[in-house]
DNA sequence: ACAAAAGTGTTTTCTTTACACCCATGG
DNA sequence: CCATGGGTGTAAAGAAAACACTTTTGT
């Protein structure tokens, strides 16, 4: 078998990334961009989300991060296939479709919609090839296809996933304060919580474990410096099979 | 555009079926047989999912309507897409590949996965143009292609979301016991419950509703009745977000 | 009257929530 | 010495877990 591109088939990356310093939820998305040959005028001027079609002897998988390393250059990156997208309409509004001919692609394709979380001090966005660009998850901009829904639908099942699972610490660095942590699920929630609760809370947990560092080159009081061991998480992790309805 | 099947594409229906009798949670299968033409040796003789291409004019999400009506002739029944399963070598075991080259279909094929909650009374097995049959999910027999892994992974979703919404009650019929439902939890979960406390905690909820009618026909003290109430549970229902990691 | 499953209360433990001030550091 | 965010404890309320006997019904 060659190998050749599924042409009706692709994956779309949703990339999450956390910005320590500004404390918002992120998501990268591509430049798209069409002018009229003659008069110049801008037929399409929008944002969507970097994806590609799949080859045909490529897993999901693969195909989902090697879109992610095309634009990142990142690799390794906690990744999450949430859902596949098919309706049969979803690349047809007026500017898809004025795009999906340029490109030639088939106007009938699903997509393997993807999430990717990471820190945004990773990516170098400045010369990226795709023009990337990180847009707060509450201020997103003009989005083509359907990307604004996979989005939204992304962001769901993160803020689902990162009650009950220790996911948030892929999108902070490897030493964290607990006010990070606190911060981050702020941001990804939109809620507020009780600093000192929240704190006793993480704290007591095992697997997160104190370092012998405090942050620097800070203008206040640094803080304790903590870090999360997968280990010991998946050692002394516990089924819950608390019934909440 | 004709109505063409997608040849790359299908879905696959995981049809979950509670029997409130012998308290089991069960799956529906087909079969899946072919014998050799000359000497009549069964060549392939297993179950499988049932599940179907997709149309090009269609959704993911008709579509495996439709396939779960032409199996059971049951429509809006609870359904949820979970998974798409796309390995470039999926099907290719070498039974597999005997049966794919019957039926002339794509080798490589993506499947969407849908998962269909139930009543086992529900489903009239006994004449089924499928030869369609309940398998208790954890007397699994031999299954084909990749489908024991999709059925593996839908029963952890459900595992999963059965905690937190009130799901369960698309397994059980309108009017039920509180035991019915623990006996579900139980079936489900593989664990056991403490029947008071499993009571209250259900009692509780302003979305059962105790009815003016009690078990007829069995032969010990009929238990009182009660129903799930859709609206109510909506309009009472506030998002948690308690960090649980 | 018996078998079989339905139904019932209390106590202990754990978890969550609410709440306000002092501390350490860099500038 | 001051501004800034870091860090701390206690009490009350609510939820979960542990646990054994009585009641109702059909046969």
């Amino acid at each position: 078998m060659t190998n050749e591109l599924i042409q009706n088939l692709s994956v779309d990356c949703v990339v999450f990334g956390f910005d320590t310093n500004t404390k918002t939820l992120n998501v990268l998305l591509i430049k798209r961009y069409l002018e009229d040959e003659k008069t110049n005028q801008p037929l399409v001027d929008d944002y969507v989300l970097t994806g590609y079609h799949v080859y045909q002897n490529e897993s999901l998988d693969d195909s989902a991060t090697r879109v992610l390393k095309e634009l990142t250059g990142l690799t390794g990156q906690y990744k999450k296939q949430f859902k596949a997208f098919g309706d049969p309409n979803r690349l047809k509004n007026e500017k898809d479709l004025i795009w999906v001919e340029n490109q030639r692609f088939n106007v009938r394709t699903i997509t393997i919609a993807y999430y990717f979380l990471l820190k945004t001090e990773d990516v170098d966005v400045s010369n990226n090839t795709y023009q990337a660009k990180w847009h707060p998850i509450n201020q997103l901009p003009k989005i083509g296809f359907d990307h604004k829904q996979i989005i939204l639908e992304a962001y769901e099942d993160l803020k689902t996933k990162c009650l009950s699972e220790p996911i948030i610490f892929e999108l902070l660095p490897d030493k964290f304060t607990i006010n990070d942590v606190q911060d981050l699920y702020e941001s990804i929630l939109n809620i507020e919580i009780d600093n000192r609760n929240f704190r006793r809370k993480v704290i007591n947990k095992k697997y997160i474990i104190p370092l012998d560092e405090k942050q620097v080159g800070v203008s206040k009081r640094p803080a304790q410096l903590y870090m999360f061991s997968k280990d010991i998480y998946q050692k002394i992790y516990q089924k819950s099979y608390l019934i909440n309805i």
